[in-house]
DNA sequence: CTGAAAGCGCTTACAG
DNA sequence: CTGAAAGCGCTTACAG
C-alpha cells in the first residue's frame, strides 16, 4: 500500500505537506508543490488509510444502518425495508460517507458495532420503544429512527401518519357502503405502526357508529408467512355476507389475503373489498390492482439522512421528529357496495367462480 | 472511550496482558489474572477500537458488498438483489465480520472503497466482463462475483444455469403446443444472464424447428420502468393470433407485461401464455400465478459467502465457479394451446373481456 | 506467564 | 508556506 510517507519521500517534502494536499488544505501549500504532489498522488494511486485517519481524528466517516432482524426472516425481503435501505445508502455515499449495515436481533448487538468502528451516526429501522430507550442510554452518536414510536425525549424520528392512514382506510371503505369491516395485520399491542393504523381505523369506524367485532380482527402472529395469510383469507371467506371488506396493514399481506379469498371462491372486489397499506410496487402488479394508503418511501429515506447529517454537522442541533402525510390511492380492490349485491350474484350461482 | 490502557491500569497489569485476554489468548495469561481482567472488561464495557486494530494488523474484518447501481434506479428495489444482499449480510455477521455496502456506477469507485478500509474481501452483484477485468487489475483482495460472465481466469463466481433456464422455458412452452413465441427482456448484447437465457431459449426453439422472428423479440431499454413494459404488453397484444406465448426474462417484467396484455383485452393464460424467470414472491402474489424458471437465491447468497471465506482463510485456495441448477415451476400463466382456441373465443366474442 | 519497545498511517498542535 | 514531534489504540516481536 502506498502511504503518505512514500509520497512525501518521492516529492522531497514532509508528510504534513502531502497530508495537506490530500485533504485539500491548499492554502497551506505553495501552488507548485501542491500540483507536483497531486500529480504523484494520482500516479501512485494513493488511497488514504481510513483506519489510520479514523484513529488519529477519532471520527470515521461511517454511518450505520441498523435493521431489526429475526433469525428466520430476511428483513430485506420486505420491499419496504429494501427500498429504504437502498435509498439511504445512495444518499450517504453521495455525501462522501461509508455505510455499514447491521442486522440485529437485540439492542445489545448494537453498541458493539457502533463503537468498535467509531461510527458517526446511525439510522434505525424497525425498533420498538423499550429497545430505543436502551440504545439511547448506551450510545451517544447522532441517531435517527424510522417508523418508531417512542417516549424518549429528544428522539429524532421520521415516520408517517399511521393513525390518519388507518382513518383514511376506514373512511374510504365506509364511503363505499361497507359497514362490516375486518382488520388483518400483525399484533397491535406493541407501540408501533400497526398499533396506530389500527387505532385510526377503529376511531373512524366509531365516528360512523360502527364498532369492530373482535371476531373480525385477524392477528397474524409475528412471522408473516404467506401460508398463514392465505389461511386467514380462507377464514374470512367463511364470513361472506356478514363482512364485506377488510383493512389490511400492508400491501404484501393484502396480496396473499386476496389469494386466500380467491381460493374460497370469493372474488375481490366483486364479493369482498380489500384496502392495503404502503403503495408498493406489488399494488400495481397484482390483479385486481390494490387500493391502498400510500406513503412516500424515497422521502422517508432522504429525510432521515438529512436529519442525521444536520445533527452530525452541528452537534447542538435539535432533535427532529417528522411525520409525513399519507394518501388514499384508489385502484380496483374496493367496490361500492349495494347491500343486495352479494346475494344476487350467488343466487345466479357461479358467476364469480374462477375457471 | 475505554481503552486497553485504562483497563490495564485498573487491573495493575500491562497493556499486553489485557490485549491477550481480549483476544482470547488465554494460554498466555494466568488464570487468576485472566478472570480478574475479564471482569473489569465487562464492567467497563470495553469495546476494542477496530480502527486501531485494523491499523496494527492491517486487516479489518470488513467485507464489502458492491452493487452495480444507476443514478435513477434503486438497485435494492429489485427483490432479487434485496434478497441476496439481506442473506449475505446475515451470513457475514454470523461469521463475525462487518459489512459495508457500496452502490457504484463505475468500477473506478470500487478500489477507493476497498482499499481505504482495508476491506478483506468483496462480493459483487451485477458486474459485466469489461468491468471485472479492470477490477481485477487494481484490487487483490479475495472477490466473489454473483451472476457474472467473464473471461477472466481464476474468477470466483456463483451463478445459475441461465442457458438451461432459457431452454427449459422454451421447452415448456413448446410442449404446451406453442410455436410462435415472443421474447421480452433487456438487451441481449452484453455478456450477462439475459444473453444466456436468450441463447438457451433460441437454441431450444431451433431444436424444435422453430426460429424466433426478430419482430417478436421485444427489447426493454436499460431502464426497466413499468410504463415501458406495459406498453410492450399492448404491442404484443396486437400480435394476438400470430404469437401465442412469451418468455420473459424476469418475474418483475412479466407482471407488468401481463398488465399490458390485460389492458388490451388479452387474457393470460386463456389467450396468451407467459413464462417468467426467478420465482420471486411476486410470482405467487399475482393473478394468474406465474409459471416461471426458479432459482434458489438463498443458496446463491450463502455459497458466495462461503467461497469468499474459504479464500480469505487459505489465501492459496483455488478460484471456484459454481453454477446452480434451475427448474421449471408450473403455475397458472401458461395454457395448453389448442390451435383453434383463440379464434373460437373471439368468434363468440367478448368471452375473454374483462368486466 | 509478563511487559517494555517499536510501529501501523495518519492528524493535531506547534515552532519556525 | 514547511516540517519535526507526539499521539491516536492497538499488535507484533522479542526479552525476561
Amino acid at each position: 500500500m502506498v502511504t503518505l510517507k512514500e509520497i512525501a519521500k518521492e516529492a522531497g517534502v514532509s508528510v504534513m505537506t502531502v497530508s495537506n494536499v490530500v485533504n485539500g488544505n491548499l492554502s497551506k501549500v505553495s501552488k507548485e508543490n501542491a500540483e507536483r504532489i497531486q500529480k504523484i498522488i494520482n500516479e501512485r494511486k494513493y488511497v488514504p488509510n481510513s483506519s489510520a485517519r479514523s484513529l488519529a481524528k477519532s471520527n470515521s466517516n461511517i454511518i450505520a444502518i441498523i435493521l431489526r432482524g429475526d433469525q428466520n426472516e430476511n428483513t430485506l425481503q420486505s420491499p419496504h425495508n429494501a427500498t429504504l435501505v437502498g435509498t439511504i445508502i445512495q444518499k450517504i455515499q453521495k455525501l462522501g460517507y461509508y455505510t455499514m449495515v447491521n442486522i440485529v436481533e437485540s439492542q445489545e448487538d448494537i453498541s458493539q458495532s457502533l463503537r468498535t468502528w467509531n461510527v458517526e451516526g446511525a439510522i434505525f429501522l424497525g425498533m420498538f420503544d423499550d429497545e430505543i430507550e436502551k440504545i439511547y442510554q448506551v450510545n451517544d452518536v447522532p441517531m435517527v429512527f424510522i417508523d418508531s414510536y417512542s417516549n424518549v425525549r429528544r428522539l429524532s424520528n421520521v415516520g408517517i401518519d399511521d393513525y390518519r392512514g388507518g382513518r383514511l382506510a376506514a373512511e374510504s371503505l365506509i364511503n363505499r357502503g361497507h359497514h362490516k369491516i375486518a382488520f388483518v395485520g400483525p399484533p397491535t399491542r406493541r407501540n408501533g405502526v400497526v398499533k396506530h393504523r389500527f387505532a385510526g381505523f377503529c376511531d373512524e369506524l366509531k365516528k360512523n357508529g360502527i364498532s369492530l367485532d373482535p371476531l373480525h380482527q385477524f392477528v397474524l402472529e409475528s412471522d408473516v408467512r404467506p401460508e398463514a395469510i392465505i389461511e386467514t383469507g380462507k377464514k374470512i371467506a367463511e364470513l361472506r355476507g356478514v363482512v364485506t371488506a377488510a383493512f389490511v396493514t400492508s400491501d404484501q399481506i393484502a396480496s396473499y389475503l386476496i389469494r386466500g379469498l380467491r381460493i374460497s371462491q370469493v372474488c375481490v372486489p366483486e364479493d369482498f373489498s380489500v384496502i392495503g397499506f404502503d403503495n408498493l410496487m406489488i399494488s400495481t402488479q397484482m390483479t385486481p390492482q390494490l387500493t391502498t394508503i400510500a406513503q412516500d418511501l424515497e422521502q422517508k429515506a432522504s429525510l432521515s439522512v438529512e436529519i442525521l447529517f444536520r445533527q452530525l454537522q452541528s452537534p447542538g442541533s435539535p432533535a427532529e421528529s417528522l411525520v409525513l402525510d399519507v394518501k388514499l390511492v384508489e385502484r380496483e380492490s374496493v367496490a361500492t357496495r349495494m347491500p343486495e349485491t352479494f346475494e344476487n350474484r350467488h343466487s345466479s350461482n357461479g358467476a364469480n367462480g374462477r375457471p
